[in-house]
RNA sequence: AGGCACGUAGCUCAGUGGGAGAGCACCACCUUGACACGGUGGGGGUCGGCGGUUCAAUCCCGCCCGUGCCUACCA
């Protein structure tokens, strides 16, 4: 029944946001998946969690808008494709650029529209009117205005500067493409004696080919060893040319010799060195990883070979001192997983310190918070530490940059519009650059680019800023420091009010979810196994904050348990609920339960009232749970409303009057049976929308309208105190005596005596019923004085519950249990003794907590006392039996 | 190397400065007319370890141990 459902919503636009709509608006943007992407446990969390917002949202009533849309995931799709194009013996320089962009496109129209479909299966509420591509036309547009202005304000520049480079992609990559994985190395210690003949430094390194480039040796300043031969020359080992040996305090003098091999053209630190003493930078590697010139006779080379070749034609030439094993950290190419090369390219850059310090600022200043909080911490420390980003991809898949180079001149021109001469010398021979935008740059404009920008529209207008953004922390520096500093820079105020990130799915033991391991679920199988209700449900109660997710089947079956209650608990009100009930409310609309209670007309019970109480505290929990991201919490309190209140009490106690033969009783037991049902089903809708349409829509007197429509039933009035209470007693009472039943073992069936005392008269008069049924005793009898020795006695709800038992076997077990009883009653009070005992503690304590516990000591001592009454008496009997 | 989490019942996890809870699992009893994907009851934990603050610590602080993640230019 999805599919219906989900069709029925569509048609109805129930997720379609107006900018006419007057009530008051909530937004939020999807993190936009790759548009050649299949919905994986990742997306199905944050996507489900997502539309619990948004639902939850209009059920409130508010004029929600889900942006949705996809990503063209610039060098990831483009991977994909080229992976596509060599298994079929091709690549994409054999194809040509126009030809190779054109396969992508296509690539994209057959996969495209899958994840989307995925998505609806999964019932998210996004404005599908509204769909955004971040390659689409308008998109586009707002990347170019963008690229354009930060151009003019200084912002981007093109710069040389020592980049992450993938051989194999051929293009340069952000420190963020780059992660660091371990690699198990050597570490080689080479000799480079000096050009004079007297003596050589030993210097270590774990890619011995580097020298090849290397321009200088440097040494600690502060190095008594070797500071004293700064300025004199070494012999570069293989190529015999002469450089320097330099001193710098970037060396680390407890490292190897002290000494260390400069390579400025292809090592981070030795590029900042080489930047300060002004030593020549030499490049040895061609965009595709293999050695040049440079490299002289290991010209042609890739990498690894040249490395090996290095280090033999070292120990040939006496020159390699040894070498061990070195496990270490490498940069690798977070898409294709090649080891990752820095050279020294030209490439534009943006310049991210202007726009950092605002980002955070308004973080301190709480305009946008992140939950869990702790996050805030990941934020600012990379946005303290920010580095300017290369945002050229030497990729052909993206936003080409709208940049153009001079023939005439050489400098650049930088437009919205493609020009036709060149600004600075006016010649008409411009060449527009090659390169195309690190896709991260379009998704940083996401949150207002989908809603029109650079145009002033009323989309913008009504719903940026967003409400919330829901992500995961792995993409905090990518994404959402990115789109916090864009957001601020070109509409003036945060992109979103709040940061929710949400937990990382794991493998039932605890492990990463990885093909390669084989331990991935699939969330679309999930969904057609245990239906998608129970995958929402699941991944909602499992949402801790803080705490990563692990899920396996069993987690999955309590999922489908809960989904399966609430249908059972349906099923039982249909049946009770005969033709529907004239008068019922609810499918009234909103505010469905009306004006607080009593509602004229319809006595109803205290039980009738008791679950209506229950059903808006409920709801206001998890209201408050939802409002802070608490998915957890708001899922615990729905499920033991449903199953631990509804289920087990009220549908219980129901039966009485339904099953009974007074009309009136029965009418209103009715009436509120299916308020408290639709109640549920409305609270429960964010989290599993299909079950609860269903079963909403069965329910008489719906009038074709939606859940969704009808909103969250308004609160009654509050349960008076004396009702709650007498409420609180019968279900301690009853408990207490299925707690003596099954203690002393008595087979179902058996009916117990019960005595109660006469002050419970009333008590025992409204509730007698329910005692029989739910107890299983007979009819209460009202006492003053204990009914004599045979006895099972217990405290419940203010009363003294006796249940009479003639069998002289049940009385040994009685006094046993008593015995046990009076033994934790006398050590809850030795322990309450022995504080109030303490002058410490009734000096410095709090007043209310003394009197709590001067209370509680008054309580466990007549109840111990009336514990050691009713023992000897049995004890007394059980002699006189015997 | 630094940072951030986490360590509570057999398992998965909530939680709080005034003697700890849930779900699942387990045990016992129950084919009671919504539901055995169920009902009722029950057993089970020196809240990772050691110190400190406090009248009082599972909770706050410090150190240690274990696990995971992130950042980072140790050649």
């Amino acid at each position: 029944m999805e599919s219906r459902w989900y069709a029925a919503w569509l048609e109805r636009g129930l997720f379609h946001a107006s900018v006419e709509d007057p009530r008051p608006p909530w937004s939020l943007v999807i993190p936009p998946p790759n548009v050649t992407g299949s919905l994986h446990l990742g997306h199905a969390l944050n996507n489900t969690l997502q539309d619990v917002l948004a639902r939850h949202k209009r059920l409130q009533g508010y004029n929600v808008c889900w942006m949705p849309g996809t990503d063209h995931a610039g060098i990831a799709t483009q991977v994909v494709v080229e992976r596509e194009l060599a298994r079929e013996g091709g690549t994409r320089q054999e194809l040509g650029r126009e030809a190779f962009v054109a396969r992508v496109w296509e690539w994209k129209a057959r996969s495209g529209a899958r994840i989307v479909t995925q998505l609806k299966a999964l019932g998210c509420s996004c404005d599908w009117q509204r769909e955004r591509f971040t390659m689409d036309s308008g998109l586009s547009r707002a990347v170019r205005e963008v690229f354009v202005r930060l151009h003019r304000e200084g912002l981007i520049y093109r710069d040389a500067f020592l980049v992450n480079w993938c051989p194999r992609c051929s293009t340069v990559l952000s420190d963020l493409e780059a992660p660091h994985r371990p690699v198990s190395g050597r570490l080689y210690v080479i000799r480079y004696p000096f050009v004079d003949g007297d003596g050589a430094l030993e210097i270590a390194t774990t890619r011995p080919e580097t020298l090849l480039g290397d321009t200088a040796v440097a040494v600690h300043p502060d190095d008594e060893r070797h500071a004293r031969w700064v300025g004199r020359s070494l012999r570069l080992p293989l190529l015999g040319r002469e450089i320097p040996l330099v001193a710098d305090s970037f060396v680390d003098r407890e490292f190897g010799s002290g000494a260390v091999k400069v390579t400025p053209g292809h090592d981070p630190n030795d590029f900042e060195c080489g930047r300060r003493l002004g030593l020549p930078m030499v490049n040895i590697l061609h965009p595709d990883g293999r050695l040049n010139e440079n490299a002289g006779p290991y010209a042609g080379l890739p990498v690894a070979e040249a490395r090996v070749r290095v280090v033999a034609d070292l120990e040939a030439a006496g020159l390699l001192v040894g070498s061990r094993e070195h496990p270490h950290e490498v940069p690798h190419c977070d898409r294709c997983d090649t080891v990752v090369e820095p050279l020294v390219s030209e490439q534009w850059f943006l310049h991210m310190e202007p726009l950092a310090g605002p980002a955070m600022q308004v973080v301190r200043e709480e305009r946008t918070r992140f939950h869990p909080r702790q996050w805030e911490k990941t934020y600012f420390h990379w946005l303290e530490n920010i580095r300017p980003w290369v945002i050229s991809r030497q990729l052909w898949w993206g936003h080409r940059i709208p940049a153009w180079r001079c023939g005439g001149c050489g400098d650049w021109t930088v437009a919205t519009q493609d020009p036709s001469q060149c600004e600075h010398c006016g010649a008409g021979d411009l060449a527009q650059d090659e390169d195309v935008l690190d896709t991260w740059f379009s998704s940083a404009l996401w949150p207002f680019s989908t809603f029109g920008w650079p145009d002033a529209t009323p989309e913008l207008e009504l719903f940026y800023p967003t409400a919330v953004l829901s992500t995961g922390h792995d993409i905090i520096f990518f994404w959402v420091a990115r789109m916090m500093m864009m957001g601020l820079h070109f509409m003036g105020d945060v992109p979103f009010r709040d940061v929710y990130i949400h937990p990382l799915i794991r493998d039932a033991e605890g492990k990463k979810m990885s093909k390669s391991r084989g331990n991935v679920i699939d969330p679309i199988e999930v969904m057609s196994a245990h239906g998608t209700d129970a995958l929402r449900y699941t991944l909602v109660s499992l949402s801790a904050q803080g705490r990563d997710i692990k899920l396996g089947e069993s987690q999955l079956e309590g999922g489908r348990a809960f989904v399966t209650k609430l249908w059972n608990a349906a099923r039982f009100a249909l049946l009770n609920l005969d033709a529907g009930i004239p008068g019922a409310s609810a499918a009234q609309g909103r505010g469905a339960r009306g004006e607080p209670q009593p509602r004229e007309g319809q006595p109803g019970s205290l039980y009738d009232r008791w679950i209506l109480h229950r059903l808006d505290r409920a709801l206001a929990e998890t209201h408050a749970a939802l409002d802070a991201y608490r998915f957890n919490d708001a899922a615990a309190v729905l499920y033991h409303f449903v199953w631990g209140e509804l289920c087990d009490w009220y549908i219980e106690l129901a039966k009485l009057a339904l099953q009974g033969d007074d009309p009136a009783a029965r009418q209103a037991t009715q009436s509120t049976l299916q308020d408290a049902l639709a109640g549920a089903l409305a609270a429960l809708h964010p989290l599993m929308p299909f079950v609860t349409e269903e079963i909403f829509q069965a329910l008489p007197g719906g009038n074709g309208r939606f859940l969704m429509e009808r909103g969250y039933p308004a609160p009654g009035a509050a349960l008076p105190e004396p009702e709650i209470r007498e409420m609180d007693e019968l279900v301690e009472v009853i408990a207490c005596i299925r707690r003596v039943r099954g203690e002393l073992g008595l087979p179902a069936g058996v009916r117990v005596r019960v005595t109660l005392p006469t002050t419970a008269r009333g008590f025992v008069e409204r509730h007698g019923p329910a005692l029989c049924a739910l107890a299983q005793v007979e009819t209460p009898q009202l006492a003053d004085a204990p009914p004599g020795a045979s006895a099972a006695v217990a405290q419940a709800g203010g009363f003294v519950v006796q249940v009479a038992l003639d069998d002289p076997a049940f009385l040994a077990d009685e006094v046993r249990r008593l015995e046990k009883t009076l033994g934790r009653l006398e050590k809850d009070l030795a322990f309450v003794a022995g504080k109030l005992a303490n002058d410490q503690f009734l000096a410095r304590a709090r007043a209310e907590i003394v009197n709590a516990e001067r209370e509680k000591h008054g309580r466990l001592a007549a109840e111990a006392e009336g514990v050691r009454e009713r023992l000897a008496r049995l004890r007394h009997a059980l002699g006189a039996t015997a």
